[in-house]
DNA sequence: TGCTACTATGGAACCAGTTCCACAACTACG
DNA sequence: CGTAGTTGTGGAACTGGTTCCATAGTAGCA
């Protein structure tokens, strides 16, 4: 029996009986075991050259049931923040020779879709979840089918994660506008609602640090300054709209996220009130942008929660490590010039 | 031989032996063979569902030599137009089963390693390229590990691909700006050099439209007026600084992408200069931004492209099917309010 | 009743690696 | 010189699916 070199792929045999070794001795030369002898190292990989030969991954992958890949599971993968932390994600995968599989979830069908089926595929080391919360009963499949989980912007139960104080960057940013000297500050958010659908809750948070940093400083808390509406410029665009028609309208408007603050700016343009003169906008996250529009944010590490979750992940894979707790990384206030003191 | 259910997952073997048939029959009801009576199939499934069993995708993987999984190589997966591909790309992938594996090219060092690696691995069926030209010896390799290739924003040999007219683009573009009167139109690209390392070509066509047209309408070719940097805002805003510094500077610049569009504006904005009364801006690609900013660009299918690109692979697996030839996309000219006749 | 055709089923062989046990050859040492 | 230890090697068994061939059972029909 001959090795058809043009039609079929020559095998780990195909080397070994050429080379006159055995099939054990051409594995350990693929895996650089130092149980091989100089001379016979050599013929085999002169072998290997000749017949073209380049192991099956696939057929590597079944025998060791490991995959060197790790699955992502993100919602709205367009959206700057999120491309950035899975360029984290994939930086540091790459450095070790792991691959990234993503799945992008853009409803709630999808979500739950990709939550329930991506553990129990055995094609993926790990799991990696961005900014969005399991339920217990998923957390649950999650250890039944013993597969590693990292959580990045999100907390829930017991799983490792890396987050942000997001309560806290609420609080920095409505504070700054209190410092600024504004009395009369709004929100501009995600829905509060449907903490059974998608799960976000950056945005909520965002919110709880906003209203008690008002409370702390003895302003009103003013539910017609509230306004939640789905992720996007355009939503916040609309949302903005409503908040400057009030009769006693806001001074400044803290944004859950510069995407959204990039609504309230276009608003801000319709209406003609100069920013930040007139109003002041400060956004959250820093995404590339922010800084083109001279938007004062909120800055978080994005590419660093990507790597550091993949840190946090390598860590479970390689049992004997202690289970890494969730992690919170440092944000900061960028000031930028859409935000000024309050017009006399 | 028991099963232990609590430190192994069950095999289709189990199965079988619980329910009393034989592998075959179990591996039929997985796969919806209409040859397994109705009695034995409830049978099974009962079973499985009793062992909490699940198929192993990475055995059927292996057993198939299929994987179900694409990969994309795709430079600088953060631009907002590369992103906007994959997200087509992904959608097209999701509504077929299938799995995207994303590898990330930042280095030309990576990207000679991506495309040596990717193609050699069988753990995928099929490679989509972003943005990057093979050269003829890899092209051969994606024949020789006959793995079907598909690409994006780039033509080579007689590869399957999807992309659009650059040339074509870099005409309608600047034939515009002639339209409004400008007869002084810079153009801010990439770099034109180093054809063997990234192999971008899009920005080098867009740069011959423009120049085509400046020639068809009687206007001098100036090459004072040529800038090429790093695609990049930061770049773009420093090559514009330059140009808008001129003695006899420029009406109007036509930027080769988007992004540039945005180093282009911030330029103006540093030196003062008013956008458009004093400088018409016109990008390239309609990015998500480009709306917010109001730039005038020139928009090209991205979401589309990826998801073409998809269809075209899909084709090249289904065996039989022809293969189909490069295509392109249709391109237009979005108006918006970065661009006006010039002052008198 | 006997023959054919079709359905339902069981299970061996196969995919291409890794692992591990057995064993040969050689060295070290009392 | 025998024994123990070390090094290098071969190959069976194993991973968990799919495929396909053999065969039993049964219905259809002359």
């Amino acid at each position: 029996m001959e090795v058809d070199q043009r039609t079929m792929a020559a095998t780990i045999r195909d080397v070994a009986r050429v080379a006159g070794v055995g099939l054990g001795t051409v594995s350990r030369v693929l895996n650089n075991s130092p149980l091989v002898s100089a001379a016979t190292r050599q013929r085999v990989l002169s072998v290997i050259e000749e017949l073209r030969y380049s192991p099956s991954q696939i057929a590597r992958n079944f025998s060791l049931g490991r995959t060197r890949t790790i699955a992502a599971i993100a919602p709205f993968f367009t959206r700057p923040s999120v491309v950035e932390r899975l360029r984290g994600i994939e930086a540091t995968l790459a450095s070790e020779g792991y691959h990234l599989v993503v799945f992008n979830v853009e409803t709630v069908a999808r979500r739950d879709e990709c939550l329930r089926e991506v553990p129990r595929n055995d094609r993926a080391d790990g799991l990696l979840i961005i900014s969005l919360v399991p339920r217990p009963e998923e957390i649950r499949a999650f250890s039944e089918a013993s597969m590693p989980v990292v959580l990045i912007d999100a907390c829930a139960g017991n799983l490792s994660g890396v987050s942000i104080d997001d309560v806290a960057g609420g609080e920095l940013a409505t504070n700054y506008l209190i410092e600024l000297g504004h009395r009369r500050i709004a929100f501009v958010g995600d829905p509060l609602e449907d903490p059974l659908t998608f799960n976000f809750t950056s945005s909520y948070d965002r919110f709880a640090g906003y209203q008690r940093t008002l409370a702390a400083a003895g302003l009103p808390i003013r539910s017609e300054y509230h306004r939640h509406g789905l992720h996007g410029r355009y939503e916040a665009r609309v949302l903005t709209h409503e908040l400057l028609k009030l009769p006693d309208p806001p001074t400044a408007i803290f944004a859950a996220s510069d995407t959204q603050a990039m609504g309230v700016l276009e608003a801000a343009r319709d209406l003609e009130i100069p920013v930040p003169a007139a109003l002041s906008v400060i956004g959250f996250d820093d995404i590339d942008i922010a800084e083109h529009l001279g938007l004062t944010t909120v800055r978080q590490p994005l590419f660093e929660s990507g790597a550091r979750a993949v840190e946090l992940l390598f860590m479970l894979l390689s049992e004997g490590v202690s289970v890494p707790p969730a992690e919170r990384l440092a944000i900061d206030l960028v000031i930028r010039t859409t935000t000024a003191p309050p017009a006399a």
